[in-house]
DNA sequence: CTGGGGCGTTTTGCCATCGTAACGACAATA
DNA sequence: TATTGTCGTTACGATGGCAAAACGCCCCAG
């Protein structure tokens, strides 16, 4: 593993200078493991740090006023967590360890004095973010048009193209180490129905599952029963400034 | 009206040099008049400009292959348009004014330059884009897990604080500018149902309407049903680089 | 002034989708 | 053995979608 897991990430996208890898660098000094289930920030606290989320799952939540939960977002290595406290001085939302983690926190003004000395860098963060902000649409539009077995359909495309990102080992079949209720959870569905769907799913021989593993059968039906675009081919970022 | 709409909307959240909104001034250098209902940006049309809003409103939204709409975010004045492109060679969304409005295109490669010359107004678009990522969060914790009727009111007061934003003028009744169905595209309802729901808040006196203007008659029973937190309230910019 | 056409809203009846509640099976952990 | 967490399964019913039609309003042409 590079010593900063987030400048990879983001080398897979730009190539990075000398000093702008080791200012990334800087921001992972301070790892910390996480247990499965930890709460790494509670919503309404007050922060002031950000994460980039080194190994292990991490989701961001609410939870409502009658106790249902909505994920907003699973994380994967290399990701970078926590970016609304940059703007808002209580967490509108928590983040837990899905599984086993490690997290390196750090400062937003450590984030001001790298946005300030390296404006690509910068540059660089306001994309990822107009990604994620992309990403959000599409789950919006799946939330808000979609069936169930759409939703799960290209929920599970998501995590796929996702996970591939930084792991290249993965070819058709991955760990989601999600419960049913916690995809459910995060398409606006029921553990219950998310069962009905992928069981239908299993039967109709788009995926398959073994202990926790699921496997993608049909990726081409799969698309198309879930509306699903890859986003991540398209990404053209040759405009940024020069390192 | 200020020289720039964006640069009057900046500074409501910080003080900005003049140097900076001389900058963001240029963004608006060429502005165009729209009729209500054109399409300002097509989705998957290769784009390379982003834009201003000046007057009027603009939608953002998609098309899926059953035809059903999802509208992704209504914009108002001041706000900043398209930041997908910086991203995606093809545009992500489309893009319809939904009133007689003025927009600002620039390219991309103007906003390069505005990111390399002043890292502040890169961090503060990090920040609003930040703050329309969270933004996104609520409303999809809104789909995924509450009812139409609390969907309904929490669109309603969401619109209402965004709209005095810019509009003081605004304190308890506001134009929406949307149809039923509009709303319901917004919100992953059917315009039936929206009209239902309308009708059952006017009947308890929760709003009320004269051609096309909404009332707000009773604004905390309103958040209360729609779980709604205004998160503009609570905006912490001070750790900014200094202009 | 009158009649029509377009657009948005209102209303209704029907019913599919999906949520709720409840329970059993099973595996992992203590 | 007891316990806890996850998955599988069922019966029942509410929420909200769908289709269709009528209504009101505004604008325009005759």
């Amino acid at each position: 593993m590079a010593k900063s897991c987030f400048a990879a990430r983001l080398a897979k996208q730009v190539a990075l200078s000398d000093a702008e890898c080791r200012a990334l660098e800087r921001l992972e000094e301070n790892p910390r493991k996480v247990r499965r289930g930890a709460m790494i920030q509670r919503v309404n606290d007050t922060v002031t740090e950000l994460f980039v989320l080194r190994e292990g799952r991490v989701m961001s939540f609410v939870i409502l006023p009658d106790g249902s939960r909505q994920i907003l977002r699973v994380y994967f290595p290399g990701d970078f967590i926590g970016s609304a406290s940059t703007i808002y001085s209580k967490a509108p939302e928590s983040l837990v360890a899905l599984s086993d983690a490690v997290v390196c926190p750090f400062d937003k003004h450590a984030l001001r004095r790298l946005l300030e000395e390296f404006p690509r860098v910068a540059a660089l963060l306001f994309l990822l973010s107009n990604a994620e902000r992309v990403s959000m649409t599409d789950r919006l539009a799946a939330l808000g048009r979609t069936s169930a077995k759409a939703r799960v359909a290209s929920f599970l495309l998501d995590m796929f193209d996702r996970l591939r990102i930084t792991d290249e080992s993965i070819t058709d079949s991955f760990d989601l180490k999600l419960t049913q209720e916690e995809i459910g959870d995060s398409i606006g569905l029921t553990s219950v129905h998310v069962n009905r769907m992928i069981r239908q799913m299993e039967q109709e021989a788009l995926i398959s599952r073994s202990n926790g593993r699921i496997t993608l059968l049909d990726m081409a039906r799969l698309e198309e029963i879930g509306h699903y675009t890859n986003r991540h081919k398209d990404m053209d970022l040759d405009w940024l400034p020069v390192g």
